[in-house]
DNA sequence: AATGAAGTTAAACAGTTGTTTCAAACGGTG
DNA sequence: CACCGTTTGAAACAACTGTTTAACTTCATT
């Protein structure tokens, strides 16, 4: 009886709260946002989830392909907790390049405490694995796209669309540092002023102005001499 | 006879290149650097630096301190590997700008493929441990620094050493992201134009040319409308 | 040559890992 | 009720983990 095992990858997701599954996908992402892909266990995932270790198995096969459901979990849940702002006609491209970075911080930082679903799809940013394509193709890439096009627009099509990539990298840099370092960050300003540096409201309108600044749309942050 | 187990913590360190110290440590920062403290294990590490398993025990006392020493080792090796430049006296503070930046991105990115050491570094700021604060105080706290007492210079005294620290994280922030998330930058740009975006100069010439511009040190990027 | 510390080794330890097994429980349909 | 596929449960599996043991080599010093 040799068992070919032709694993199904699970029911009909029904997503609701007490839906085994759901609760698997959620305990795995908070557990691999923590700790990692290796060091993450399925055994705690499932005390966690309040599941049977076997569920994870029954429901998803083996562990990796949980680690992929629950990165595109959590990037669809990111996308719809915090959305791209969406402008009139005719909105100034620095009031969008204005929204489009505090956007990108909230959705980075979080309201309050950085949000698991973040730090999950950071440590694939860092360290791609078979998830990162996916993320990459639905989450970063439109999120760059919509970006460059502002730069575009303040621009007045004056700029390439490699140099507006690489302005965009720009922005994306200054934010992408605050979430990935922001340990190290913290380490390195007076403790007194870490409530104004971290403040995604001043610290938006910073990174606006400094690019604005850098592009000639603004007067420059220092005098000329 | 209780055995109180007073570890050895290695003894005399030769650093040799048939020195088994020497060869766990330098073994031992690539598989963490490669797989993290978890998931790196003393069997690979001591594989690949051809000793028994034994002797990370008897010349580290165990895996963590192991991993503490490593990243030492790891950030003192990088610091000699790619020193801070010197300037002469009177040296003009945008060319301190240029070198730093250069500097900077050198020993990020390094000069081929990005050695272990960095990517070990890297690790560290992202989920810091008990190695961390070493790291930061010895390593990227000088470093910041000096970048900070550049841009000091460069606006003539006229900002606050908040604004400063703040213009220093926008350099270190355009820097960090081509290091942290080189692979999905790779995905984010067509593949004709990585080798004009991961070449060092041209990077650094060009996160220069922001800053000085947002600082109002040097004409826009883009033309006044 | 004898001593004893320093270094190295293979083997074993106890604990944890991902995964599988198989029986019990469930929930609707005849 | 009996039947069925679906879902859950506790226990076991083999493999691998960090760590320890105790025997063995090396080698300078007496």
């Amino acid at each position: 009886m040799a068992s070919i095992s032709i694993q199904k990858v699970g029911p009909i997701v029904s997503e609701g709260q007490d839906d085994p599954r759901g609760r698997i996908l959620s305990a795995a992402g908070q557990e691999f946002a923590e700790k990692g892909f290796e060091a993450a266990t399925i055994r705690d995932i499932c005390t966690l989830a309040t599941v049977n270790v076997a569920a994870v198995n029954y429901y998803f096969g083996d562990k990796h392909r949980l680690y992929i459901e629950s990165v595109r979990h959590a990037h669809e849940e990111r996308s719809q907790q915090v959305p791209l702002p969406e402008w009139v006609k005719g909105t100034q491209p620095v009031k969008k390049l204005r929204d489009f970075v505090g956007n990108m911080l909230q959705r980075m930082l979080g309201f309050d405490h950085p949000p698991w679903q973040v730090r999950l799809m950071l440590r694939e940013i860092l360290h791609p694995t078979d998830a990162c394509r996916e993320l990459v193709e639905d989450y970063i890439r439109p999120h760059f796209t919509v970006l460059c096009s502002i730069l575009d627009e303040l621009t007045d099509g004056e700029m390439s669309p490699a140099e507006l990539r690489r302005i965009g990298l720009s922005v994306v840099g200054q934010c992408f540092l605050y979430r990935a370092a922001g340990d190290v960050v913290d380490m390195l300003i007076p403790p007194n002023e870490k409530k104004n540096l971290h403040n995604p409201v001043e610290l938006a309108d910073y990174i606006t102005s400094f690019c604005l600044a850098a592009l000639g749309k603004q007067a420059p942050l220092s005098v000329e001499v």
